[in-house]
DNA sequence: CTTGACCTTACAGTGACTGGAATCCCTATC
DNA sequence: GATAGGGATTCCAGTCACTGTAAGGTCAAG
């Protein structure tokens, strides 16, 4: 398979996939001009990347997951204790942008919106 | 006033202060020294700034904010439609974090956790 | 006169790509 | 054989909003 082949199957752009070998995600093979050649294995790996980015994990947290998965001898819970602190980090991003989300509605419920310059979005930003 | 006063005043960083002068955001005056003296006015500045930010803002928006304050005849519906624009977008972003927290919790809790290597968390992600 | 806290600039690094330029390769057609 | 196209390659720069570090200048106290 060429690049545009396994991009068209995982669903990643070619620039995405041509990191991931820069960053040694993964290793695919070389055909003698110079073209990656992936095999189903790589493609494999790189749906398993794009399904681990999707729910967020970092680069760091995908290398440390596909070691995991290729480690026939892992603990299960290695892997639901990356899971778990990813998911507490998510939960508090969420928090921060529910509280900015209940500022900003009531700031923007309360700006009339006209021509006026009267405004207590800017009144709150300048004033705290 | 010196950077490390305005830093105590507005809680930004001085390194951060610095940024914001260099992307024109403030135009602190200067002492023969060479060092930054900051006006009541470039702490006002920046405290607004700050709280722009602490709201999710982009630093673009933030330059539009300032503008918009400093401009006596603006119209509010042009900061309403600022807040409201970046409103949604953070709506977007719960609302994209709320799905991976979901299948995050989800997985977590079907884990064993334990010394097995057997992880549906690993299954998920290999098999989609 | 030295110490130590403060200030300055300039440059590199972060994360995870993305865009663009220059060049090479392969296949098909004229 | 020349050429046109679509795809592949590498390398470099840019994104966003800082943050870290190094090398040096300034100031007040002792």
């Amino acid at each position: 398979m060429n690049i545009s082949d396994v991009a068209r199957e995982t669903g990643l752009p070619p620039k995405t996939i041509r990191y991931y070998e820069e960053i040694g995600l993964i290793r695919p093979l070389r055909d003698t001009n110079g073209y990656r050649v992936f095999r189903q294995s790589d493609s494999h790996k790189l749906a398993f990347l794009g399904r681990a980015r999707a729910l967020g994990f970092s680069i760091e947290d995908c290398r440390k997951l596909m070691a995991l998965y290729e480690d026939q001898d892992r603990a299960s819970s290695d892997v639901k204790h990356l899971a778990q602190e990813h998911l507490t980090q998510i939960e508090e991003k969420i928090a921060q942008l529910q509280s900015m989300q209940a500022t900003l509605r009531h700031l923007v419920r309360e700006c009339a919106g006209d021509a006026r310059p009267d405004c207590p979005i800017l009144r709150d930003l300048a004033e705290g």
